[in-house]
DNA sequence: ACGTTGTAATGCAACGTTGGAGACGCGTTG
DNA sequence: CAACGCGTCTCCAACGTTGCATTACAACGT
C-alpha cells in the first residue's frame, strides 16, 4: 500500500462541490468570497484536514522560506547556541532554516559555496573555516549568501563578523590587568591561515605592546584544531615551552577548558598559578571549575543581523556589500583575578 | 531590480536547441541519449550553470527529501549532539535536516505534531517533553514521525528510546560499587510526569533495592527544569535536605555539571566526599573538573535507528509500531571513584 | 520488400498552487 | 432600456520537473 496521499486543494474542492480557485481563495483569505461560502468550504477543509502543500506554493513564487545554516559542526558549543539563535529569529520571520555541516573540510565548503546540486533554499548563512576566500569570491552560484565569522574578508559578500584584533586586546589586557606578564596563547593555527586565532593574536600583541610587556614567541602554542582537545594539548606545549607562564589566553572558550584541563593534570592552580581567559561565553563557561572568565560576543546580534542581510538579498538589493560587527564584552569569572 | 531568476531546464534546452526533455534526460543520466548530444547539452548546463531546482523534482515525485527535526532545545548539548548525528546520517541517505525549536513547551509541540502549517518535510524526528501521549496518539496528520527519547510510549507512534530504568539502576549500581551508601538523586520532576527522571528514578530505587540500601526521601530532589542551572539549584537543595550525602545521581550530564558546582561552592570534594555521576556522555562530561563519570547512550544509533524507521515509514509501510533501544554503557571518569 | 527491433529524441500531461482574465447574475445609472 | 459597475465565482496558464506515449529513423532478419 503506497503512502497515503495528502489532501490537496482538488481534494477540497471536489468534496465542497466548489472549484479549485475558490478553495484557494477561502484559504488565503482573498476578498470576494461570500461569508456561507467560506463557512462552508472551511468545514471541509476542517473535515479533511486539508493543509497547503507548501511545494506548491514555493513553485508557483519561485521562492521556498527556507534558509540553510552551514556551519562546521553542530555539536560545537559555539555553532550550537547560534544555530538556537538563527532557528529562533528565522522563526520569527517565518522562515525555516536547514542545517549543513561541512566538518571544516575544504571540499564540504565548496560544495556549499558552489550552491546545494538542487535547489532548496532562498539564502544561505555560512561559516567557512578552510575555503579560500578567492573561491567564495568566485562563487557563480546566485544563492544570496551571509558569511558569519572573520573568513571572506573581501570577497564582495555580506559578512557578520566580530572584531576579533579588539577582542584579543581586550582579554589580554584584562590578564595583564591582572597582573600577569608571562601570558602564552594557545591555538595559534599552524597551517592553512585561521583568521580568528590570527586575529586574535594581532590583538593579543597589541595589547603587550601597550603594556610595554616583551613578546616571546616561546609564549606561543599553535594547533590545527579548534576544540577541546587541543587546547589541552597547544596548552601541555605551552607549559613545555614556557614553564614560567602565568596566564593563558584561548581564542575561544572549549579550547580554554582544553586548557584548564591541561593546567589541572599539570598541577597548576587556576587562577593563582595561572590564568586563563576564553572567547564566545558558552553556556559551558559559567559552569566549568573554575568558571571561566571570557570575551562575550552578541550571538544574537549577529543571528538578526545576518538574517536582516540576508531577506534583503533575497528581496533582489544588488546594494554594495556589507559587513556588520557584532558586539563583544568582557565577562570577568574566577578563571582570572579570582 | 528582482532577484535575477535561476536557470532552469527550459534555458537549457533553448540555449542548446533541443528539447527540455532531452536536457532532462541528460541531467538524469537516462539511457538512449547520444554521447555526442550529452556532450553538448553538457556544455550548456556547465555555462549557465544550471542546477536541477529541488521544487520541480519535489512536486513531480511528492516527497521533497527534507526531514524535520523537532527538540526542545539546539543548545542543549545532548540535542546538539543527537542533532549532529542526525544530520550526518541523513546527508548519507541523500536527505536534508531541517531544524525547528519547541523550547520544551506543550504549545509548540502541540504545532508540531499537528504538523506544519504547510507540508514542507517528509518526515518528523520528534523529541517531545510536554506534550501529553493522549495528543500524540491522536494526531491526525498523516506525516510519518519517528519519536526520540522515553516520551509517546503507547502511542502506536515509532520510537526510538533507551532503557532508562536500566540506566538509572546502572548508574546508581556504580555508585554503589564505589562503597556509596548515602546516594541522592536530583532533577526527580515536580510537576507534568517526565519519564526521563521517572524511570531513571525507579532503576535509582531497584539499585538501592538490589544491595539493601535503605531508600530515604530526604535523599531526593526534585526540579522542574532539566540544565546546569537547575542542576545546580537541585543539588542545593539536597545538600540541605541530606547533608550526609555521599553521591548523587543525576539523570542527565548537564545537571551533572550543575551538581558538581554546587558541590564545590558548598566545599564538598568530588570524589572525596561526594560522588557524581550522569547520563549522556556529552563532549564536556569529559573535560568537567573533575570529569564526569556518566552513562553513555548511543546516539549515532538513535540517529541511524530513527532514520531507518522514518524511511520506512514514508515508503508506505504500514506494519505495527516498532520501539528500538539504544545501547548504553558505563564510563567511569574521576567523579567516582576517584 | 516488409515487418521487427532498437535507439534517439520529442510531446504531452501531471504534480499543487495562485495570478489574472473571464463569465455570470444582479443592481444601479444615464 | 441599454450600459455599466460590482460582487462572486470559475477557467486558464504557469511555476520546473519527469513518466509515459509517441515519433523518426536506422539496422536487422525473414
Amino acid at each position: 500500500m503506497p503512502a497515503p496521499r495528502a489532501t490537496t486543494l482538488r481534494d477540497v474542492a471536489e468534496a465542497a462541490g466548489v472549484s479549485i480557485k475558490t478553495v484557494s481563495n477561502v484559504v488565503n483569505d482573498h476578498p470576494h468570497v461570500r461569508p456561507e461560502m467560506r463557512e462552508r468550504v472551511l468545514a471541509v477543509i476542517e473535515r479533511l484536514d486539508y493543509r497547503p502543500q507548501a511545494i506548491g506554493r514555493q513553485l508557483r513564487h519561485g521562492r521556498t522560506g527556507m534558509l540553510a545554516l552551514a556551519v562546521p559542526q553542530m555539536d560545537m558549543p559555539y555553532f550550537a547556541e547560534l544555530a538556537c539563535n538563527l532557528v529562533a529569529a528565522a522563526r520569527s520571520r517565518g522562515l525555516t532554516v536547514l542545517v549543513e555541516q561541512t566538518d571544516g573540510l575544504a571540499e564540504r565548503e565548496r560544495e556549499v559555496a558552489a550552491g546545494f546540486p538542487v535547489r532548496i533554499v532562498d539564502g544561505l548563512v555560512f561559516s567557512p573555516l578552510n575555503l579560500p576566500d578567492a573561491e567564495l569570491a568566485q562563487r557563480r552560484d546566485r544563492t544570496p549568501v551571509v558569511l558569519v565569522g572573520e573568513h571572506g574578508r573581501d570577497t564582495g559578500i555580506d559578512r557578520v563578523s566580530n572584531d576579533s584584533v579588539e577582542i584579543g586586546r581586550l582579554a589580554t589586557a584584562h590578564l595583564l590587568d591582572c597582573g600577569r606578564r608571562r601570558i602564552g596563547m594557545i591555538g595559534t593555527k599552524l597551517r592553512s591561515p585561521h583568521l580568528v586565532a590570527t586575529d586574535r593574536h594581532a590583538g593579543y600583541r597589541r595589547a603587550l605592546d601597550d603594556a610595554g610587556v616583551p613578546a616571546d614567541p616561546a609564549l606561543l602554542s599553535p594547533t590545527d584544531g579548534w576544540g577541546r582537545e587541543e587546547g589541552e594539548r597547544s596548552t601541555d606545549l605551552l607549559l613545555e615551552q614556557a614553564p614560567d607562564v602565568d596566564a593563558v589566553f584561548a581564542p575561544n572558550d572549549v579550547m580554554a577548558l582544553g586548557a584548564l584541563r591541561s593546567l589541572r593534570r599539570h598541577g597548576r592552580r587556576v587562577p593563582d598559578d595561572v590564568a586563563v581567559v576564553g572567547v564566545d561565553d558558552i553556556a559551558e563557561a559559567s559552569y566549568a571549575a573554575p568558571t571561566l572568565s571570557t570575551v562575550a560576543i552578541d550571538r544574537a546580534f549577529i543571528a538578526e543581523t545576518a538574517l536582516d542581510l540576508l531577506i534583503r538579498r533575497i528581496g533582489g538589493d544588488d546594494s554594495p556589500p556589507r559587513t556588520a560587527i557584532a558586539p563583544h564584552r568582557l565577562v570577568v569569572r574566577e578563571s582570572t583575578c579570582g
